[in-house]
DNA sequence: AAAATGTGTTTCTTTATAGGAAACAATGTC
DNA sequence: GACATTGTTTCCTATAAAGAAACACATTTT
């Protein structure tokens, strides 16, 4: 612990910016600091300096607070490579399931869709490219926790649960669960965010093997009775891997078909550890059967 | 002038974000500081606290940052409410008219688009949320550029340009154009951005009656030969009623019915100075005839 | 293989700046 | 018309950021 924290001023700038979410779209300034407990004049002059920049937006009637527009400009640019590249595989895959297909990428202790395809069903998911979701739960999310450090995990469930709960005080069962998760390279959920939707997640690796998203299909469970969802399974492992493929080429030649040294993901201790401990790269188990990769 | 520029740091922090475009998507520490005229170790520190919030994304394998996943997230919510209200019915515009339609508002010396749905012909115009635009060329932009101080569409144009562009020099053609189309209500342009493409726009006034945006209807100008876009026009001016009559009841029930004191743009001299002058507000003169002016 | 260049990161001191309380000025309300 | 609440500004002091230079780490070059 014993955060330096430099750059405190940033800090809590961004902190600020936090404050605003689906509950909380607009504020006022003296709100705002008593729900932050900040000096007012503060509050006031981090907001007027976003302001300048475009980063809130001050409406003239009411004089209060909302995001602006210059948020809408730099997500464009914060999309990920991975979204670019994935994009046409991911239009392939509603395709053929008929199903919403969504991309998921890690955002500290949340995770956030990064791209996604709606299905044309007119009873179909949402997925909203920006939508923040817990790590612990649906199968988009929990493949990416999976792959994640246990202690991150664990930081994250006790900042999204309220103090309390049951979950908090044994987390075994989840931990198991990410485990086998990892291991078999997919996970499934049914009704597990929501009744009667089922979803289906891979990971997806980047060049040096870290698993940078995970790309999931998502629909109405009532569309994939008994053991329907495999299908869907098959398809998005042999789109997970043409997007590796091509991922694989990008950044640095790192394989481009040459061996891949041991087995591991790319031993680098430096920063942040890389993956979990198991977690056997190479190829997580393919498709029980046939791989045919569809998309030509 | 002279500003007193408060919160220095967050300014900075700031503007260091704006470095972050299209051909720069990632910066090195050491890059970045040269580009920008500042010591490394403010760079360094500002981009680690980025990071820390997840505004930047420092991949591991080159140590360089991108932008980072949080600014999806709070870009969802920098959202205005106008593009969850207009959404349905620029989708019966886009399946009226086919083609792409887009939503685009007013960010600093820039535009970009808040929302867009796109045209289902494989020949079509792209509209990317996020896209940004200059304020001085194009339908949707010039619209929104005819309502704004003109100080601030010089200023833009300053921003814009390269010292020495010839419109720099004399803008009083550009002038008269913006004036021309606040007064008719609407802009049209043929290939004035991109060859071959033809856009025709109309501002949407909020329940101030400030303009908050320009809904546009964008396509390939073999598919309006003659005066097919009139046709656009019209479907325009009918979606802009619709949402600007739903825009009235929320906020604050300015109208509902009631007068509307005298014709102007509602007098609040305080802060920015709303609209341009004349600006006849009411109905903005229907299609007229034919007005077009195909500004080369 | 060793040296060299490049990188990102850390340290440290001085100075300028952000923090914070309270006064101020506009709103909207009763 | 007085009041209450808002956003904004002022001002002083302690603090925290700026900046130069030293550090550590990797990749390239010799």
């Amino acid at each position: 612990m014993a955060k330096p924290a430099p750059l405190h001023t940033l800090d809590r700038a961004l902190a600020l910016l936090n404050a605003f979410d689906r509950q909380h779209p607009e504020w006022g300034v003296t709100e705002l600091a008593h729900y932050l407990q900040m000096p007012k004049s503060v509050v006031q002059k981090t907001l007027a300096t976003f302001a300048r920049h475009g980063f809130v937006h001050q409406e003239p009637r009411r004089r209060r607070y909302r995001l602006g527009p210059r948020l809408l400009s730099l997500a464009r640019l914060a999309q990920p490579e991975l979204a670019r590249i994935a994009d046409p595989h991911m239009v392939e895959l509603a395709a053929a399931t008929g199903e919403t297909v969504k991309l998921t990428i890690v955002d500290g202790h949340k995770t956030v869709i990064a791209h996604a395809v709606e299905s044309t069903h007119s009873l179909r998911m949402t997925g909203r490219v920006g939508e923040r979701h817990d790590l612990h739960r649906g199968a988009s999310n929990k493949v990416l926790a999976a792959f994640l450090p246990w202690e991150t995990v664990l930081a994250a469930l006790a900042a999204a649960l309220p103090a309390g709960d049951p979950l908090l005080a044994d987390a075994s069962g989840l931990r198991r669960d990410l485990e086998a998760i990892a291991g078999q390279g997919y996970a499934v959920s049914h009704g597990e965010v929501e009744q009667g939707v089922t979803s289906v997640s891979v990971p997806v690796r980047g060049p040096s093997g870290e698993v940078e998203a995970s790309l999931s299909v998502i629909g109405p469970s009532l569309r994939v009775a008994g053991d329907g969802w495999m299908k869907w399974l098959e398809l998005l492992q042999a789109a997970r891997a043409a997007v590796e493929r091509e991922l694989g080429w990008s950044g640095d030649a790192i394989g481009a078909g040459s061996a891949r040294k041991g087995g591991g993901a790319a031993g680098r201790p430096s920063s942040q550890a890389v993956g979990r401990g198991g977690s056997r790269t190479g190829c997580p188990s393919p498709p029980a059967r046939r791989n045919e990769a569809e998309h030509p």
